[in-house]
DNA sequence: AGCCTTTGACCAGCG
DNA sequence: TCGCTGGTCAAAGGC
């Protein structure tokens, strides 16, 4: 069954979920053009550093348990995009992130919003420095790690969309999204 | 025994 | 109307 089964609710909630709309849109619309071409391109080149490999591991283990449902080619990407859904029973956040074979994280999407806390790092979450965090609020997260010198972490994003860097996030990966949103 | 990861195929939406 | 891309599901295997 490909489609027309259960999982076709979760979808649309997923949008309806934003009052925004379109919130994948806007994020395509507003920096996506441009970190499109740089992510997918210029990442290639560089991701060679030793932050982007923390933060991988911390943002995959956000504090959250997460689940791969697929991966896929994207044009423009040399990167495969992989598609994670949270395993909490109520929770329907889904992730998605561009991984460099290298093991470097080019970029997260997060889409959904978290109605649970953080479960006590029930797998191998090191936790560090993390502390109960609340049901984040959010709708979709944008973190890009262009490993380039781009400009500064722009955080108080206005579309719920946040872009960090990997050189200047050492805030708490999602936690920082939560965080601003609590702003 | 249970959960997660991987691969392929299908469906939906948009241009 | 057709084609393309993105996203999701399902099954099997491995840990």
């Amino acid at each position: 069954m490909a489609g027309p089964g259960d999982l076709s609710v979760p979808s649309k909630e997923l949008s309806l979920s934003t009052p925004a709309g379109p919130v994948i849109s806007e994020a395509n619309a507003t920096e996506d053009a441009d970190i499109d071409g740089l992510n997918c391109r210029e990442l290639s080149n560089n991701g060679a550093s030793a932050g982007p490999s923390v933060l991988a591991e911390r943002l995959s283990q956000d504090g959250y348990n997460w689940r791969k449902y697929g991966q896929k080619h994207v044009k423009g990407c040399e990167f495969p995009h992989s598609y994670y859904k949270c395993t909490y029973p109520n929770c329907e956040v889904k992730k998605l992130f561009e991984q460099s074979p290298g093991g470097q994280i080019t970029e997260i999407i997060y889409k959904g919003t978290q109605n649970h806390l953080k479960p006590q790092a029930s797998r191998s979450i090191t936790a560090g420095g993390m502390a109960p965090l609340q049901p984040q609020e959010d709708r979709s997260y944008k973190f890009s790690f262009p490993t380039s010198d781009r400009s500064p972490p722009a955080f108080g994003d206005s579309n719920g969309i946040l872009e960090l860097s990997p050189t200047a996030k050492n805030e708490t990966g999602g936690e920082a999204a939560s965080a601003k949103q609590n702003s």
